[in-house]
DNA sequence: TCTTTATGGTGAG
DNA sequence: TCACCCTAAAGAT
């Protein structure tokens, strides 16, 4: 159940197993994509790479793998052939004679040439991924004319604005800016824009960093200095609804934007 | 055994 | 905004 750092984190796992041995073997189960397999044996994993929350592994012949785990798909890297206890359907598999790496579920996997990426309708429509966006490239977009009017619940889902943010980092960044899902841009004042500059530069590098759970760094200092234990939350908002706000304790708030469920605090995020 | 939900995305209207 | 697609797991019956 993959956003931007979860693709990311499955990536470093996939090229720390596959770059140093060359490619023994490669399963497809679509059999539209059988005939590649043979293509890629022999060749060496040079990159895996992440474009929000798609994946491109790259070959030393210049083909990529390309998959988007969508809601389900999910990679586990293991010992060579040591085949993961799953009801699961498995739908690649790339050995190497120390590691396998397979991904199950996924239906969205293609095997692409260079020119095939760089024409990719779904790559080259998405904005600055945003485990690798400076805050200057971040503040760039949410200064945009273009997107002035846009709510800020939708905005945030939306790939072409930036790429990798999915439905609780959504939740996870207006949080920790401090805003309402249903403010726009023209509604902030320029303070408001680069608190959520900050937060969409932090967010998700804390949720890759520290596999899924967003910490308050502040916090943890403060906690570290005292001597005290470092208290880690999965989430502020998200999925917390009727539960108290961990820093005002309000009740967490549910709502719907871009057709998906939505998390505040109506203290802490107010509409104004 | 069914229905619903899900950290995603597309296309029609 | 909605219907729909993809697949798996949780929840309801």
């Amino acid at each position: 159940m993959p956003e931007g750092p979860e693709i990311r984190r499955a990536a470093d796992q996939i090229l720390l197993a596959l770059r140093p041995f060359l490619v023994e073997e490669v399963y497809f189960s679509f059999s539209h994509l059988k005939p590649y397999a043979a293509t890629l044996e022999g060749q060496r994993v040079t990159d895996v790479e992440t474009r929000g929350k798609a994946m491109l592994i790259r070959f030393s012949n210049d083909l990529h793998v390309y998959s988007h785990s969508q809601l389900y798909g999910r990679w586990m890297v293991r010992t060579a052939h040591e085949y993961p206890k799953t009801n699961r359907q498995l739908r690649l598999a790339i050995h190497n004679r120390m590691k396998s790496a397979f991904l199950y579920s996924a239906s969205d996997i293609e095997v692409l040439t260079e020119t095939q990426v760089a024409s990719h309708p779904y790559l080259i429509s998405l904005g600055p991924d945003v485990l690798l966006a400076g805050s200057d490239q971040v503040s760039k977009q949410v200064r945009a004319k273009k997107y002035r009017r846009r709510q800020f619940g939708a905005l945030l889902l939306d790939q072409r604005f930036l790429a990798g943010i999915g439905n609780y980092l959504r939740s996870e960044i207006l949080f920790a800016a401090g805003l309402h899902p249903r403010l726009r841009p023209i509604d902030c004042s320029d303070d408001q824009l680069e608190k959520l500059v900050q937060a969409a530069v932090r967010i998700p590098r804390q949720s890759y960093r520290y596999d899924g759970i967003t910490y308050d760094l502040g916090e943890a200092r403060a906690r570290k200095a005292k001597g005290q234990r470092r208290r880690q939350y999965r989430h502020w908002v998200f999925n917390r609804e009727n539960r108290p706000c961990r820093v005002c304790g309000q009740s967490v708030v549910k709502g719907v934007a871009a057709g998906r469920r939505v998390y505040h605090c109506p203290v802490c995020q107010p509409t104004a």
